[in-house]
RNA sequence: GGGCGGUUAGCUCAGCGGUAGAGCGUCUCGUUUACACCGAGAGGGUCGGCGGUUCAAAUCCGUCACCGCCCA
């Protein structure tokens, strides 16, 4: 074995990785006794590529998934994806369109087997992009939403919550996205702002020739099908004219004025035309009124005068049944402008106000969604949330960072019926099946449908299945038991269900947080996971989200083409902060990738100077304080890294590797360990020091594999740790007891920051790198000096210095002078420093002791503090007082000497 | 309009009552054979403003400003 000077991860990761899946590394074991630690991913769109969020949040759940699965946990990470309706059934049809076909033509069977093609040929891109990150899911038990058992589930969810009257078919406005054709859910609307016009209109008071209530609206072609016009009961000008009536213009309809408080005086005029087909408030206040709530949008939102013929009537001047009649078939947004053209013409535009408002849009059709009067399917959510919401309140589901609860509460407990029918052939096809006279019969399947209207109507009768799918988040919910085989009783959903935690971001918490909570408590009487982990999104550089339309997208797979995987996940995880967005661009990957290089270097020394693993070694024998301090350190980072990863602290876990490697192993250990391996050294020294070297280095790669698996498993392969691949499988390590650490911290504390200030003072002091300077040590106990004795090899080396010794008489001329602790190190440099600005370096060292030791006068000084403040902080601050007061007292006699 | 989060060194962020920190960048120095994807040293902050609580506030409370997100 000899380690190349660079880490390769581009031939290494393919090769780990696929060692991995052959041995069956990542495989849970339903058989085993190990207490279980679940993982279910919210399960990405099947439609989807690897981008950087989903980076973040899989390296972090494969970070902890390995950490679990090191400490003997018989870990589930199950993968999979979901169907995704609306966007797979969009991929395919575009592909149809390119050979001119569309689906209605073909049948929505062939239209099926070819989403079904589609799938077998490009659904496992995100799969197979999750493997180059290194992500451990349990690959054989991936799950899809259209598969049988899970399909299954759906059928069972749908059928028990129908009959339970929690699932149940009602007329009222949805969310419609005329592109797709379909309702869509709340969840899938982005409000956009847009640059619009406020249109003031003028409505004729029936019966007063001449007056008008002036009312104002952002979207004048509804006004077809106004049935109102509401005014706040206390307007001062509109409020008498409650009661009255107004004529609708062009169309000719009478209509009443309404009070209501849902018109706010402020706005506009203080009057609101009423659409209750076509705006959710509208709809509203046209319940609380009774008001008739016709359509004028078809599904394609053109214009349709279908529910609005029988009222359209003639009047010279107002009214025109005949231009009406002519925005048939019309998009909203020419009837918009016809409409607009046709009232100023009749003189009832009174004013246009430019006006900026959100406009509701489809986030996948991209055009403006229409609320649409439909029969839809909706699920009682409301019941459903009680007590995922009591979950959550009772800690039975945990949110960390614990804040996120409140948006989650936010949002269920005011939930709406959650609308779950959608009009697209992709999906769960809706197990409701209809009778001649639209009697619906639910069942799992047709046979079971076809016994019910048996028994309804005493014979057979034939059927209709309803058209509908499901909405896909309806399976989504179901996931985390759906997939252990639920409705089946399996050893894995009695195993695994609940999981443990589940990993989002807090976007996701309304779409698959909620659902499978509420999903959970009802079907599986449970919560679906103890913990919801919820990290931020992914930014670039400059803290702005990644999009297509700002360019700014960072392909994952590019990073870990030019740096590894391992340093974009160890990027992420230090840079995962509670709460925090991370951002995140190539620049901060590079510099992380110099940590992986560090510890492949790091390896490199060792194999070079025979430190490899040894069975033999026994951490609680070694003799050397520089072994001891070593696994001491050690010690303190396992419990750092412990602690981190149990409290969600990615950032505080890469912090305690990345310290203990780069400023302890490397830059003290590595260094100390040169001259007691050098030849002629002593033997059993040197024994120790390769022996307790292997022993941490195998600590560090095991400390680290959850974050950085590759170069991990790497050098525990090349190094001989274990087997081929078998780091993964390797117990997490534990701190051990190490002898007389106390002491040992004290030896090598003082030696480093003797060290420490023999190079500060020679920088400072301009001395020149090529010459030795010999240290002598003032006023230095015995004690000292027999370790400055044990250290010298480590001194000469690391602090240029020629020798060491103790200074008996006065301090030669021309010496560089500096204090530790009781003794004074001098750096006898006669004509290679400038004495003045000798005097001016230590003056100004005095000077900054001395302002630290006034601050803490004055604080004793206040009889207030030394009364108050607790003990220990008072008996801490007279001992700082005391060691700056002897600190100042050094300085300044070395001051003196120099004169 | 309601809610949440943020504002700490040039940048990215920890710290959240008792000595202001890290990484990166900057400057100076370095052919010390693990590593220049390196080593050594240095400089750099009235912890957004203003009030308050406290012996003590970056940290707790109030208020304002600015930035970002979510919901109307």
């Amino acid at each position: 074995m000899t380690l190349d000077s660079r880490f390769a991860p581009g031939d290494v990761e393919p090769r780990l990785y696929r060692g991995w899946e052959r041995e069956g590394s990542f495989a849970c074991n339903p058989d085993s006794n190990a207490q279980p630690y679940t993982i279910m991913i919210p399960p990405p769109n099947v439609t989807g590529s690897l981008h950087m969020g989903h980076a973040l949040t899989f390296t972090l759940q494969d970070t902890l998934i390995r950490w679990r699965r090191m400490q003997g946990r018989d870990a589930l990470w199950q993968p999979g994806t979901d169907h995704a309706g609306i966007a797979t059934q969009m991929v395919v049809e575009r592909l149809l369109a390119a050979d001119g076909k569309d689906r209605r033509e073909m049948g929505r069977a062939a239209f099926l087997d070819r989403v079904w093609q589609w799938k077998a040929e490009s659904g496992g891109t995100i799969t197979t992009q999750l493997r180059r990150l290194g992500a451990s899911l349990d690959w054989p038990r991936e799950r899809f939403t259209m598969d049988d058992g899970l399909s299954a589930a759906v059928k069972e969810t749908f059928v028990t919550l129908y009959n339970e009257g929690l699932i149940y078919r009602d007329r009222r406005l949805v969310n419609w996205d005329p592109k797709l054709q379909t309702a869509i859910s709340d969840l899938e609307v982005e409000n956009r702002e847009v640059k619009g016009s406020l249109w003031y209109l003028r409505y004729p008071i029936e019966g007063e020739p001449g007056d008008f209530i002036i009312v104002a609206t952002t979207r004048p072609e509804t006004m077809l099908g106004d049935t109102a016009v509401a005014v706040h009961p206390d307007h001062p000008a509109y409020g008498a004219l409650i009661g009255k009536r107004a004529i609708l213009p062009l169309v000719g309809r009478s209509i009443p004025i309404v009070g209501d408080t849902y018109a706010d005086p402020e706005k506009g005029t203080g009057a609101v035309k009423i659409t209750p087909a076509h705006d959710f408030n509208d709809f509203e206040v046209g319940k609380r009124h009774d008001l008739p709530m016709p359509s004028i949008l078809d599904r394609q939102a053109m214009v349709t005068v279908e529910e609005i013929a029988d009222v359209l009537a003639a009047i010279p001047g107002v009214a025109d049944p005949d231009f009406v009649r002519g925005l048939v078939g019309q998009s909203r947004f020419a009837a918009r402008s016809a409409i607009i053209a046709e009232l100023e013409r009749l003189g009832l535009l009174e004013k246009i106000e430019p006006h900026v408002n959100q406009v509701p849009h489809g986030d996948r059709g991209g055009v403006p969604v229409e609320p649409r009067l439909t029969t839809q399917w909706y699920c009682n959510a409301a019941v459903l949330a009680k007590p995922a919401i009591e979950a959550v309140e009772t800690g039975r589901t945990v949110f960390v960072p614990k804040q996120w609860e409140n948006t989650f509460f936010a949002w269920l407990r005011d939930i709406q019926p959650w609308c779950i029918s959608r009009q697209l052939w992709w999906g769960h096809r809706i197990p409701a099946w209809y009778g001649p006279d639209g009697t619906v019969f639910v069942a799992k399947d047709e046979a079971g449908a076809a016994e019910q209207a048996r028994a309804h109507y005493g014979r057979d009768e034939a059927l209709s299945q309803d058209e509908d799918v499901l909405d896909t988040w309806f399976s989504s919910a179901l996931w985390p038991f759906s997939t252990l085989g639920w409705p089946e009783k399996t050893k894995e959903l009695d195993r695994y269900y609940p999981g443990d935690v589940l990993v989002t971001g807090f976007d996701i918490i309304f779409f698959w947080v909620a659902r499978m909570m509420m999903m959970g408590l009802h079907m599986m009487g449970d919560v679906p996971f103890r913990t919801v982990y919820i990290h931020g999104l992914v930014r670039d550089e400059k803290g702005q989200k990644m999009s297509k339309s700002r360019g700014n997208v960072i392909d994952p797979l590019e990073l870990i083409d030019t740096y590894g995987a391992d340093a974009l996940r160890f990027t992420i995880c230090a840079l995962t902060g509670p709460g925090r967005d991370v951002k995140l661009g190539a620049a901060r990957v590079q510099d992380y990738r110099g940590f992986i290089t560090k510890l492949w270097n790091a390896a490199r020394f060792c194999e070079m100077n025979g430190i490899r693993p040894d069975p033999a070694f026994d951490p609680s024998q070694v003799k050397l304080p520089l072994s001891r301090w070593l696994l001491d350190a050690a010690n303190t980072a396992l419990r750092e890294a412990d602690a981190a990863l149990e409290a969600y602290r990615f950032d505080e876990y890469a912090a305690a590797g990345y310290r203990f490697v780069w400023n302890n192993f490397c830059d003290w250990f590595l260094e100390f360990a040169k001259p007691l391996l050098a030849e002629g050294a002593d033997a059993a020294g040197a024994a120790e020091i390769r022996g307790v070297g292997a022993h941490v280095l195998g600590l560090i790669l095991r400390m680290l594999h959850p974050a950085i698996p590759f170069v991990t498993e790497e050098l525990w392969d090349r190094f001989g740790y274990g087997a081929a691949c078998s780091l993964i499988g390797t117990a997490w390590p534990a701190p051990v007891a190490v002898p007389d650490a106390e002491a040992a911290r004290a030896e090598l504390d003082w030696v480093i920051r003797l060290i420490g200030i023999v190079r500060s003072v020679r920088s400072e002091m301009n001395v020149p790198p090529a010459k030795p300077s010999p240290v002598l040590l003032r006023d230095a106990s015995a004690a000292v000096l027999a370790r400055a004795g044990r250290w010298i090899e480590a001194i000469r080396r690391l602090a240029r210095a020629s020798d060491v010794q103790a200074l008996g008489g006065d301090v030669p001329k021309g010496s560089a002078q500096a204090v530790l602790d009781e003794t004074t190190v001098v750096l006898p440099l006669q004509g290679l420093i400038d004495i003045d600005a000798e005097r001016a370096r230590l003056a100004k060292e005095r000077d900054k002791v001395a302002a630290e030791a006034k601050k803490v006068r004055q604080k004793l000084d206040n009889p207030d503090f030394v009364s108050r403040a607790k003990e220990e902080v008072v008996a801490e601050n007279r001992e700082r007082l005391a060691a700056f007061e002897a600190e100042i007292a050094r300085l300044q006699a070395a001051l003196q000497r120099l004169e």
